[in-house]
Formats: structure tokens, C-alpha cells, sequence
DNA sequence: AGCACGCCGACT
DNA sequence: GTCGGCGTGCTC
């Protein structure tokens, strides 16, 4: 159909990928823009959609179309640039538009709720003001709260903050207060407090950014642990301000956020709003809104927070780049870090990537010349860089996990009044419940997976689906004795405390950290010096600082050096250097000690005598050596159900498919995952490969179109990887 | 995703 | 005789 009108293309919160036809509502069509939302009828209920594009056709007769009812926002939701950013994320990562598009906005505006923001407050109603005249009794409380509000009107909730809420509930029930809506609060900004005198290196970075950040430019800022990165984003920031503009800053963490908002907010004079996952719906929206606004010119967030409105971009910072957690691991499967490379080059702005151990991929993209490498080769406080040594577990037998050396180094640290750190990426007390009589090992019923022994509630737990069971008493075959086999936090926990009784401890892993600020007061125990051992997962090898740690012990490193990804070796030396670079930040120089079955190991022997650049630059030749990537492009067809026919049948059918004649591209499988069953249900992929981006995107796009239209494809479970982080 | 329609088993 | 199981199909 053609026709003279307008015919709005909607997209909702579905998986659809497909667009839906309206005719504007009564007399709204000639203000409709794209990214604002319309209320429309979809079948017989009715639904949130957001204009995706406006077209003055439709493929269906105009009786089949239905009007729309409202056009809910004045404005679009989205910067140009932002909702465009959206709309290319959905197609390279082939995610339907609706999903993408409501999974970036808060909750209250998915269902439709108003962009404004207003608060309820309070203040004296015409006959509170005539009661209070003859000044009658009242409770302690209530004249609080009458003082509080004086002539002026307060909040509701700073009126609950101030304990005052049953005041509020009387005096209301009088008819004394009168309630009212006001427009939300503008967020406060911070002090403005001065920074440190910059380094050498540090001025030097900030000067090549700086003369560039009015236009794109991509900086891979590789600064050492202590560097000052964090000092460097700051300073571009406040330049960026005093142009009126602002900065949008990803960190890959949560537990992170609090920290550096904290720090942020001392050094600026402008508001600062983080947005993360974990904030309740209300304050996330206070804060979308407050970016996208303007109110709050400077962001801190964590991968979603890319897709964050912001009228005046100035500076985008992805603070360490390396991060996995940048790329989401199901649904939508966007890396945060590429797209933020994107926005900046849309938005005409400068792009800083911060690491201590760059991604290989930044690394390749450096050296091709598209992104500018800068170094902050030095640590700001007088301590060098640590001394890395390898204790041989085949000469030094191990104690439940810890050797000799490594017992005696923590025993020299401790006396020295040093504080230790001890890395084991492994929670629970062991990996395995063995039976030596029959060589039983508990198996999960769902998973292809052990059991792990948590002692301390005597529970066998999957650490892959959450199934959970009681300890068995003895070998369910055989009846012998059982024996955890091989070492967990908790385990090194109760050898440490029986070893080093005077030294306090602490332990740092999802099994002890729960709640929000359980990990703050943990640390900064640390910080404190109150614990003399820190021991964790690799929750400890993020971001944070202990100045008092001295020595730095890694067990285990051996399972990150024969893993089945060929990004193994990538994340087992960055987790290295990370959590090495905890030691020694203060004004003590740090030793770090790991542990290994293979010292001689090519990845060590390279990452102790060149360092983390040493091994960049020989990982990336093996990657160009077998064609992954940066060498090439990759992308998986990953399924899961409930039989291993059913999943092969699919892929085998979504295989045939394809073009029997294919350019530069292959396809490789179904193979199973390597954990083919998990969670009770079957797992297979299909691996795509292509020197070229452009071949496998315009592949993609015309197969998984096919691949959708497969009946088979309804039965199951089936998602689109691009640019995987994991292939196994 | 919702929601309806539709055709076969155990229950007020 | 109906309630409801989830396979199939559609939504502008």
C-alpha cells in the first residue's frame, strides 16, 4: 500500500524482528519522531512500542492497519546519536530492535509511565495553617515535622528519611498537610577539591588527548596497576566540562561504581550520577534521567550504561578495556567496549580505553594504527615493580594446596608486618568428592559436572546449574569413607587460620560476600590493616588498592594454562598480572609468587621475564598462526534442549541451509559444547569464521532470516553470538 | 512474548 | 459432560 499519510513502524518488547504498521493517532502524526513511544493495540491487549522509523508506506492494505492511540513522549527518549547507536547494535549483533531498545530504557518507561520526573512533597494545607494558629498540642514528632516544613513544602521521602513518616500519616489524616507534585530534585554536585601534581607520563597523556578531544580519536591508554589512569580520565573530564560538555565513564564492576563515583563527585563541581544493574528501578530511573537531561553531565556505569541518552558528549572511558564482563553473556549479546568506540566515533569525540593488561584486540587494533597507544609505564607511589617468582610444585610438594615456599614467604611477609594476599580462583573447600575404594567421584545429576564440597554448611554444591545436596556419608557405591580431593577457598582458609592463628583473615568469594557492602566492609579491613590475610577469588583482582600488601601468593594458575578457549591464556595472564599488581602499592616493593606444576611453561617463562607486553605480542602471533581472532571474525549459533537429537537435528537443519558456495567463510560443527549437558538440558553450537566482518554480517543476516522460519527453531533454545568471547 | 484457537485426557 | 494440557499460529 501507498499512501499519502504517514505510517508509523513500531517496535515492541518482544523478540519479534519484525516492525509493525500504524497510522498515527487522531491528529498526532505530523509531531511523530523516531525514538519516541506510542501506545498501541497489538491483537486485543494493548502496548508500549517505540517509533523505530516513519515511512509513508506500508507492505499491508490499509484496512489491516490499526491507528495507534497515543504517542506518549513530546520528545524522543534518545539522542540521535544514541538511538542510532541502539539501532546498529541490534543488527550486528542480530538481536531483535523491541528487546534492544526497552532492555536500555528504565522499567518505569517500558510500561509506558511518564519521562518526566516529578516527587510527591508535602506542605501546610489552608486549615493546618488556621489550626496551627491557636498553637494546639502535638507530639514531639509532629512539631518536628511542622518545623521541617515551615512555609516551605518538603519531600516525602526526605520527611521518611528524617523518621517522620507517622507524623506525616496524622497530620495528614487531620487535613493539616496538603500533599503535591514537584519536579524531581537536580542532583548535587560535588566540591570541586584539587587533584594531585600529575607525573611525567601522566601530563604527557593528558596533553595528546586533550589537543584531540574536540574531534574521534581512539587512545589505548596501557597504564601498570598505580599508574594513575583514574587521574588521567579526571583531568580529561574537567576539560571536557569547562567546554560544556560531558563524560560518559564504563567500569566493568559494580563494587566498583560506589568508589569512583565517590571520587569523581570530590573532584568535580558538576553533578555525578552512576547507573548499574543492582540499583533499585526508582534511583536508576532518577539517574537516566539526570544523564539524559543534562542535569548530570558526567555517567559512571557499567555495560549498559553505553546505551545512556546524553545531549553533549564530550568523552567516552572505558576503564579496563580488557574486562569480559563488557561483553553480555546471553539475551542481547553486545560488547560494551566495541560499542563505546562506535558512540565516540558517531558522537565526533575522543574515546579512552584504560588497562593495565590491554585486550589482544586493542592491542592489534593499536598496532594497525587505529587506535593511538599511550603508556604509563610507572607507578606513582616510590615502590618498583614487584619480583615474580614460580615455586615448581613438582620439587615442592603441596599441603592441602599451599608448598612450602609459599608457607614460608607468607610467614616473612607477615613478620615483616606486611599484609599477604592470597589468589585461588576456586570457591568452596574442594573441586571433587572422591571415594578411594572405588574411585566414585560426586557427579551433578543435571550437569556434566562434579559436585563441589562446601564444608561449612556440609553441602555438595553445582557451581554450573545451583543444584544443592547434602553431604553423604559415605560412598553411595561402595559405602567406604569419602575424601574432598583438590583445594577451594574455603579449604586454604581453614589451613591459613591453622597455620597463621594471630594473623586475622579474610576471605573475599561469592560464598562470603552476599549482600550489597559486605565486599566494601571487607576490604577495608584490609585497607585498615585489621587483616593481616586477604584470600579471594577473582573478585580481589579488580580495582581495588591494599598499599600494605607485601606479597601476593596465585594457586592453581595451572588450569588457565591448558584451558580448551583459545582466549584461555589471555584472561589467565591478565588475572595474573591484575592481582600481582595488588602488592607493593604503597611504598614497599611487592613480591608475587605462583604456583605451578609447569613452570616451564611458555606463557609464565614469557609473562615473568618480558611482562604482560612480552606475552601480548607472542599471544597475538599464535592467534595469527591459527586464525582466530583479531585474525579473523567469529561468530556462534549456540542451542540447547532437552535431547541431543533434537539440538543436532537443528543445527544440522540451520547448517543445510547455507550456501553450499561460500567466499571466505566457514562453518564449523554442531559440535557439542564443552560441557554439553548443564542444567539438565543439551548444548551444541555451530562456529562461523571469516577473515572479513562485512562477509560474516552479510552472511548472517540472510541465514538467520532462513534460520527463523525453521519449525524446529520454535522447539528450542537458540541464540546468535557475534564476536564471542568464548567458543567452547 | 502474549494470547487465542484447537484437539485429546481425567475430573467437579 | 467440562477443565486444561501445550502444539501451532498470529499480532500492523
Amino acid at each position: 500500500m501507498r499512501t499519502d499519510s504517514i505510517i508509523l513502524q513500531v517496535v515492541l518488547d518482544t523478540p519479534l524482528r519484525r516492525r509493525f504498521d500504524y497510522f498515527p493517532p487522531a491528529g498526532g502524526g505530523a509531531h511523530a519522531i523516531p525514538g519516541q513511544r506510542v501506545l498501541v493495540r497489538l491483537g486485543k491487549r494493548r502496548a508500549v512500542g517505540v517509533i523505530a522509523a516513519i515511512s509513508d508506506r506500508s507492505d499491508l492494505p490499509a484496512a489491516r492497519l490499526k491507528r495507534a492511540l497515543e504517542i506518549i513522549d513530546a520528545e524522543p527518549l534518545w539522542d540521535p546519536v544514541t538511538f542510532a547507536l541502539l539501532g546498529w547494535a541490534a543488527d550486528y549483533y542480530h538481536h531483535p530492535l523491541g528487546e534492544v531498545l526497552f532492555a536500555a530504557i528504565p522499567v518505569a518507561l517500558r510500561e509506558g509511565g511518564s519521562a518526566q520526573r516529578s516527587e510527591l512533597a508535602w506542605r501546610l494545607s489552608g486549615s493546618g495553617i488556621e489550626a496551627l494558629a491557636s498553637t494546639p498540642r502535638l507530639g514531639i514528632r509532629q512539631q518536628q515535622l511542622i518545623e521541617l516544613i515551615g512555609d516551605d513544602s518538603i519531600s516525602n521521602e526526605a520527611i521518611s528519611r528524617a523518621g517522620l513518616g507517622a507524623a506525616l500519616k496524622a497530620l495528614a489524616a487531620r487535613g493539616w498537610l496538603e500533599s503535591l507534585e514537584r519536579p524531581e530534585p537536580a542532583p548535587r554536585a560535588g566540591p570541586g577539591r584539587a587533584g594531585p601534581v600529575l607525573t611525567r607520563d601522566q601530563s604527557a597523556a593528558c596533553d595528546a588527548i586533550a589537543a584531540a578531544i574536540g574531534r574521534y580519536g581512539a587512545w589505548l591508554l596501557h597504564g601498570v596497576t598505580g599508574s594513575g589512569k583514574t587521574e588521567v580520565y579526571m583531568r580529561l573530564i574537567e576539560r571536557v566540562l569547562a567546554e560544556g560538555r560531558g563524560a560518559l565513564v564504563l567500569v566493568p564492576e559494580i563494587a566498583l561504581t560506589p568508589q569512583l563515583v565517590a571520587r569523581f563527585q570530590e573532584r568535580l563541581t558538576v553533578p555525578v550520577v552512576s547507573l548499574h544493574s543492582s540499583m533499585a528501578d526508582g534511583a536508576r530511573f532518577a539517574a537516566w534521567r539526570a544523564a539524559a537531561t543534562g542535569a548530570a553531565p558526567v555517567v559512571i556505569g557499567t555495560r549498559s550504561a553505553i546505551f545512556t541518552p546524553m545531549p553533549a558528549l564530550g568523552l567516552v572511558v572505558v576503564d579496563e578495556e580488557h574486562d569480559p564482563s563488557y561483553k553480555q553473556q546471553d539475551g542481547f549479546r553486545y560488547s560494551a567496549r566495541d560499542l563505546a568506540v562506535l558512540r565516540a566515533s558517531r558522537a565526533g569525540v575522543a574515546v579512552v580505553l584504560g588497562s593495565a593488561t590491554p585486550s589482544l584486540e586493542s592491542l592489534a587494533n593499536a598496532a594497525a594504527g587505529r587506535y593511538t597507544k599511550l603508556s604509563l609505564p610507572e607507578r606513582t607511589g616510590r615502590a618498583g615493580k614487584p619480583r615474580v617468582g614460580v615455586i615448581d610444585l613438582r620439587l615442592h610438594a603441596a599441603r592441602d594446596g599451599l608448598s612450602q615456599p609459599a608457607l614460608a614467604a607468607i610467614e616473612r611477609h607477615l613478620a615483616a608486618s606486611g599484609q599477604v594476599l592470597v589468589f585461588l580462583n576456586r570457591r568452596g573447600y574442594a573441586p571433587t568428592l572422591f571415594c578411594p575404594g572405588c574411585a566414585w567421584i560426586a557427579p551433578c545429576t543435571a550437569c556434566d559436572a562434579r559436585l563441589t564440597v562446601h564444608l561449612r554448611h556440609a553441602r555438595l554444591t553445582c557451581h554450573h546449574c545451583g543444584a544443592e545436596q547434602a553431604m553423604p556419608y559415605g560412598c553411595p557405591r561402595c559405602g567406604n569413607e569419602l575424601r574432598p580431593v583438590g583445594e577451594g577457598t574455603e579449604r586454604i582458609e581453614a589451613l591459613l587460620a591453622q597455620l597463621f592463628p594471630s594473623a586475622p583473615l579474610v576471605r573475599v568469594d561469592r560464598d562470603v560476600i552476599r549482600r550489597r557492602g559486605d565486599i566494601e566492609r571487607a576490604l577495608n579491613s584490609v585497607v585498615d590493616g585489621h587483616a593481616r590475610i586477604l584470600l579471594g577469588t577473582q573478585m580481589l583482582t579488580k580495582g581495588h588498592d591494599f598499599p600494605d600488601v607485601t606479597l601476593v601468593v596465585v594457586l592453581a594458575a595451572d588450569q588457565g594454562l591448558f584451558g580448551a578457549d583459545f582466549r584461555a591464556s589471555e584472561r589467565l595472564a591478565q588475572q595474573i598480572v591484575q592481582v600481582a599488581g595488588r602488592a607493593g602499592r604503597g611504598d614497599r616493593p611487592g613480591e608475587v609468587l605462583i604456583q605451578s606444576a609447569y613452570p616451564e611453561h611458555p606463557l609464565l617463562q614469557c609473562l615473568i621475564s618480558e611482562g604482560y607486553e612480552g606475552f601480548a605480542i607472542r599471544a597475538l602471533e599464535e592467534r595469527r598462526a591459527a586464525g582466530w581472532p583479531p585474525w579473523s571474525h567469529l561468530a556462534l549459533l549456540r542451542a540447547d534442549g532437552p535431547t541431543r537429537d533434537e539440538v543436532h537435528g537443528f543445527l544440522r537443519e540451520a547448517q543445510a541451509l547455507a550456501p553450499e558456495e561460500r567466499q571466505r567463510l566457514r562453518l564449523l560443527g554442531p559440535a557439542p559444547a564443552s560441557m554439553e549437558r548443564r542444567a539438565g538440558r543439551y548444548r551444541a553450537q555451530l562456529l562461523l569464521e571469516s577473515p572479513a566482518r562485512a562477509t560474516l554480517q552479510r552472511f548472517l543476516s540472510e541465514w538467520l532470516a532462513r534460520v527463523e522460519e525453521l519449525r524446529i527453531s520454535r522447539r528450542l533454545r537458540w541464540s546468535v553470538d557475534v564476536d564471542p568471547i568464548e567458543v567452547d
